[in-house]
DNA sequence: CCCTAGATTTACT
DNA sequence: GTAAATCTAGGGC
């Protein structure tokens, strides 16, 4: 499976968004492989987009996302979570990240159940935090790059026709107007 | 099914 | 000091 280039980034973080969808994030923990498809993402930008992050200036936080496109930037939130996003943005703007919201699990389904300490399929990874803690994603892989095949990358996924639809973001009290959060059904 | 409350720490104001 | 791109359990319907 091909691991998606440097460049599939370097597009609108809201066209990055949509073209995520499908995907397949994979993640290796010593000789075990975890993996599953992207089936909810969201877009967050920069002076724009007064919800994201980055939208007033650059932080000890969020300073990744302002940094190499095919990152990660990982965020800890509510004095208990993570959650994972990808670099991604077009020469117009600073900054840019793709927040991954839900995946369906393929490989490593014993692993992530471990460390979700539950069996409810449903309830695996469709959500951001759920699947920070089912792929064992931590501060740790703050800027960690994922065209690189290592101990996190993204690559080619499946090859089918995608229904995409737009919401409103989750969680946010700024700019709700903004259908920047894209889903499929797989 | 839906709703509410509580968990718990970081980083920005 | 306080809000935060969330999750879970528990109660009611």
């Amino acid at each position: 499976m091909n691991i998606l280039p440097r460049e599939f980034y370097l597009q609108d973080t809201i066209l990055v968004a949509k073209n995520l969808l499908g995907k397949k994030i994979v993640r290796k923990i010593g000789n075990q492989k975890i993996s599953g498809i992207i089936t909810e993402t969201e877009a967050y930008r920069h002076m724009d987009d007064p919800a994201s992050h980055a939208y007033k200036r650059m932080t000890e936080r969020n300073k990744a996302m302002f940094e190499d496109v095919g990152r990660a930037y990982v965020y800890f939130t509510y004095g208990m979570h993570y959650c994972f996003n990808v670099v991604a943005k077009n020469s117009e703007f600073d900054a840019g990240a793709v927040l991954i919201r839900a995946i369906e699990p393929k490989e490593g389904l014993e692993i992530i159940k471990k460390n979700r300490k539950i069996s409810d399929f449903r309830n695996l990874t469709n959500g951001p935090a759920k699947l920070t803690q089912a792929l064992q994603i931590s501060k740790e892989h703050y800027g960690i790059d994922l065209t690189k095949n290592g101990e996190l990358f993204i690559t080619e996924g499946i090859v089918k026709q995608k229904r995409i639809t737009s919401n409103p973001r989750v969680g946010i009290k700024e700019a709700t107007e903004k259908m920047w959060n894209f889903r499929i059904k797989i």
